[in-house]
DNA sequence: CGAAAATGTCGCCGCTAGACGACAATCCGG
DNA sequence: CCGGATTGTCGTCTAGCGGCGACATTTTCG
């Protein structure tokens, strides 16, 4: 489950290499700097273009899901509509 | 399958909706500006800061997952997660 | 129907991501 | 160990994102 760019970063690299791509053809490939791809894999960018990053995904065949992530708060809950409470800080 | 901008935009509507937010109270948990929320949701930046998409995502209990893309030739994937949201048509 | 809320949109402006070129640092095979 | 390839990083510059305030429009509900 991917929650960081950190993570999505690194998820591309390793679908890089086992696609046998150079940071330089994948980012031809998907129309972006090398440079920025190499930034974008180490995650130390949290502000890269969603756009951009989607494009890297296609150029490696891969897309994304939406998926209901763990709530915080304790147990087994499978409720689709929790969160009526609002959480005010 | 979310491949675009545009459709993680109408996804986080969607559950914006369901979860009973405004987009100032979504923007506030998320940390993002209402202008803002508004315009991703419509989709029509493609250049939005994969950082502040995260935060929304995360302030609605959602995250993101990694799924291989049909490639444009060879045959059908299977992928189970699909439809999980309404697809815009 | 009317008022309030919610949402869309505009202009202005600061800030910074990203492109590019160049170079250093690694990695890796021979 | 050496040479090429791959990757990381550094300047510089420009474009455009995003925040903010204000207003128009649409939606909701009494």
């Amino acid at each position: 489950m991917l929650t960081t760019v950190r993570d999505l970063g690194a998820a591309v690299r390793h679908r890089r290499r086992e696609a046998r791509l150079t940071q330089a053809m994948l980012a031809q490939r998907a129309g972006v700097s090398r440079q920025w791809l190499s930034g974008f894999e180490s995650g130390k960018n949290p502000a890269v273009e969603l756009g951009k990053v989607l494009d890297v995904l296609t150029a490696l065949d891969l897309a994304l899901e939406l998926v209901s992530a763990p709530p915080p708060e304790t147990g087994t809950d499978v409720d689709p509509f929790a969160g009526f409470f609002a959480e005010r800080t």
